[in-house]
RNA sequence: CGGCGUGUAGCGCAGCCUGGUAGCGCUCUACUUUGGGGUAGUAGAGGUCGCAGGUUCAAAUCCUGCCACGCCGACCA
C-alpha cells in the first residue's frame, strides 16, 4: 500500500476533512478570512443538491424568487428577537464609494444615509416584500424559494460547514392558518428527509430544537440531524414556524372571507452549503471521498489498461465502447486516458474522488469481453468483482450503481445505530457515555435552558432536537433534573 | 477582544541561536522509462526571505515598529 496524502480519520478527523477538501478539490481557502473558493468539483456537489430540491420544491407548489443582498439596517430592527439573534454576525455596508487617501491607497468615501446590511437571511426584506403581495385570502398561500449567498460574521468558519459567505435556499411561505403553517414547515422538513435519506444516503433524525436552539424569530424550529464519521452530530437543514412575527412586525395582512383583517402565518426553511460537508463527513473514509451514485457527478470512471502498443489499440476499442453504451444510457462516466499515469494511481485518484464505480479494461478483459468492476463502498478487494460480461453492461452497471447507493445509506445508518446510546438514567452515566464513546445520547429530558447551558458547558453536549414521533412515548425519569416526563431528547457533540 | 504561535518558490518546510553566494521535498515543463493498486530517471522552470525603519563593510539571520494569518476561549445554517 503506498503513502497517501489523506490524513487516518482515526488519527484526526478534523485534518482528514481538509485533507480531502485539498486532495479531491472541493474547496480551497480564499484571500479572505473565512470565505472559501468552491472548486468545480465541490461545486458539482451543491448543484447536485440544488437540482433534488429544486425538483421537489416546484414539485410542492413554490416559486423561485430573487430578494436584493442588501437590506436596510431599520428592517433588521422591527422583529426583536431576530435582531438580538443577528445582530452580532452582519457585515454593514456604510460607504459607497472609495477615494485616493493621498498614500497611494484608497479610503471610503461618501457615507450612506441609512447602513445597509449584508443579509445573513431574508426573513425581513421578504416579509416586507410579502406585505405588498398580500391582500386576500385569495394571495394566500404564498410559497417562495430562494436561491441565494448570504453573510454571517462568523469567529471561527470551517469549509463548508461554517463559513462567512454561503450558499443556501431559503424558502419563504405565507399562510391564512396556523394549521397550514405548519403543515408547510413539517412537509418542507420531509422533503430535507428525503434529500437526505434518497439521494444523499444520509439517514436522519427530524426533530424540534429546543427553546435554546431556536432560530431568532421563530415560534417552532425543526431541524435534521445526521451523524458524522466521528459521531458527531450536523445540523443539515431547518424549517421554522414563525407565527406571527413577521407578519406582525412588517404588517403581513389579508382580508378574510368573513371581511376581517388577519396577520399571516409565516414559515421559513434552507439547506445550505453545509450539506456538501455533511456528504463528504458521512460517508469518506481513509482513501477519501465516497459518495452516492444519485449525487456523484461521475458515477462510473473507466480505467484502461495495457502493457504494450498493440493491446493498447484493443484495450481502448472496449474501454471506449463501454464508455459510448453507459453514457448512452444516461450513466455519468468518465474514461480516463491520461498517459502518463499508471492505474494504480488511476485507482486511488478516482477512489480519493468518492466515484461510486470503477471500470477496469486490460488485456485480459478485452479477451473474455468482460469488465473488472470495483464498488467503492467495500474495501480493497472486497469491492471488486472480475469477469462482468460487457453483454448487457449497462444493466449491471446499474444494477450495482443501486447497490452501492444502498449500501453507503446502510453502513451510514448502521454506524449511527451503533453509536446511539439509550439506556442513560443518570448524570455520572451520561458523562461516562459522553467522555468515552461519544455518538448520540437518547435520554428523558425535562431541563430547563439554564441545564441545557450546564451541559454544553461541561460536557460539550448540545441539544440537538425532540425526535418527531417520539414524544408520545410512557413516562420516563429525566436524567438531569430526575423529574417525570414523556420528552425524549438527543444530545450530542455538534459541528 | 484576551492567551499562544507563524510569516522564506504555487504548496509544505529547513536555514535565524552563532550575520558572509537562498536551500530541501512536493508541484510544474520537456524527454525517456513504466503500466492489473500511488513507476523511475535526466534536464529544466520557479523567491523583493510579510512590510517599514535601524545597527553593520555586510541582514532571511540582530534591534524597533507595523501588518497579515493560524490555533485556543465567548457566537453559529
Amino acid at each position: 500500500m503506498a503513502e497517501t496524502a489523506i490524513t487516518p480519520r482515526s488519527e484526526d478527523f478534523s485534518r482528514w476533512y481538509l485533507d480531502v477538501l485539498r486532495e479531491a478539490e472541493l474547496a480551497e481557502n480564499s484571500p479572505v478570512r473565512g470565505c472559501m473558493v468552491i472548486r468545480p468539483y465541490g461545486y458539482a456537489l451543491w448543484e447536485a443538491i440544488r437540482d433534488v430540491l429544486d425538483r421537489r420544491f416546484k414539485e410542492t407548489g413554490h416559486q423561485n424568487a430573487y430578494f436584493p443582498l442588501f437590506i436596510p439596517k431599520s428592517y433588521l430592527e422591527k422583529e426583536a428577537e431576530h435582531v438580538e439573534g443577528f445582530a452580532k454576525e452582519c457585515a454593514i455596508v456604510t460607504h459607497s464609494r472609495l477615494e485616493a487617501d493621498g498614500e497611494g491607497g484608497l479610503k471610503p468615501a461618501s457615507p450612506l444615509e441609512e447602513p445597509l446590511v449584508i443579509r445573513p437571511t431574508s426573513e425581513t426584506i421578504i416579509g416586507h416584500t410579502f406585505a405588498r403581495w398580500v391582500n386576500s385570502y385569495r394571495d394566500l398561500p404564498l410559497l417562495i424559494n430562494q436561491w441565494a449567498n448570504v453573510v454571517r460574521w462568523e469567529m471561527r468558519t470551517r469549509p463548508f460547514l461554517r463559513t462567512m459567505e454561503f450558499l443556501w435556499q431559503e424558502g419563504h411561505t405565507a399562510h391564512a392558518t396556523q394549521a397550514e403553517a405548519m403543515e408547510e414547515t413539517l412537509r418542507m422538513l420531509d422533503v430535507y428527509v428525503e434529500l437526505a435519506r434518497d439521494f444523499a444516503a444520509i439517514p436522519v433524525i427530524p426533530g424540534e430544537k429546543s427553546a435554546n436552539e431556536r432560530f431568532a424569530g421563530a415560534v417552532n424550529t425543526f431541524t435534521i440531524e445526521a451523524m458524522m464519521g466521528n459521531a458527531w452530530a450536523l445540523q443539515s437543514g431547518t424549517s421554522h414556524y414563525l407565527g406571527q412575527n413577521f407578519s406582525r412586525a412588517f404588517g403581513i395582512q389579508f382580508l378574510d372571507e368573513n371581511n376581517v383583517q388577519q396577520l399571516v402565518h409565516t414559515t421559513s426553511w434552507g439547506v445550505s452549503t453545509r450539506f456538501v460537508g455533511a456528504l463528504i463527513m458521512a460517508h469518506g473514509d481513509d482513501k477519501g471521498l465516497r459518495l452516492p451514485p444519485k449525487m456523484a457527478p461521475i458515477q462510473v470512471a473507466i480505467v484502461p489498461i495495457w502493457r504494450k502498443e498493440d493491446e493498447k489499440a484493443a484495450v481502448l476499442q472496449q474501454a471506449q465502447a463501454a464508455f459510448d453504451a453507459l453514457k448512452q444510457a444516461g450513466i455519468r462516466v468518465k474514461l480516463d486516458t491520461r498517459e502518463h499515469l499508471t492505474p494504480g494511481f488511476k485507482f486511488n485518484d478516482w477512489e480519493m474522488r468518492g466515484v461510486p464505480l470503477r471500470v477496469e479494461i486490460g488485456p485480459k478483459d478485452v479477451e473474455k469481453q468482460s469488465v473488472v468492476v470495483a464498488r467503492r463502498h467495500l474495501p480493497g478487494k472486497d469491492g471488486k468483482i472480475m469477469g462482468v460480461s460487457m453483454l448487457g453492461l449497462v444493466e449491471h452497471i446499474q444494477g450495482f450503481l443501486d447497490e452501492v447507493q444502498q449500501g453507503l445509506y446502510q453502513q451510514a445508518l448502521a454506524f449511527r445505530e451503533a453509536n446511539t446510546h439509550t439506556d442513560i438514567p443518570d448524570v455520572a452515566t451520561f458523562q461516562k457515555v459522553a467522555d468515552e464513546k461519544g455518538g448520540f445520547l437518547k435520554v428523558y429530558w425535562a431541563g430547563s435552558n439554564e441545564d441545557e447551558d450546564k451541559i454544553k458547558e461541561d460536557l460539550k453536549m448540545t441539544h440537538r432536537c425532540y425526535p418527531l414521533g417520539e414524544q408520545d412515548g410512557p413516562l420516563g425519569r429525566c436524567f438531569y433534573t430526575g423529574k417525570q416526563t414523556r420528552q425524549i431528547a438527543i444530545f450530542a457533540r455538534a459541528y
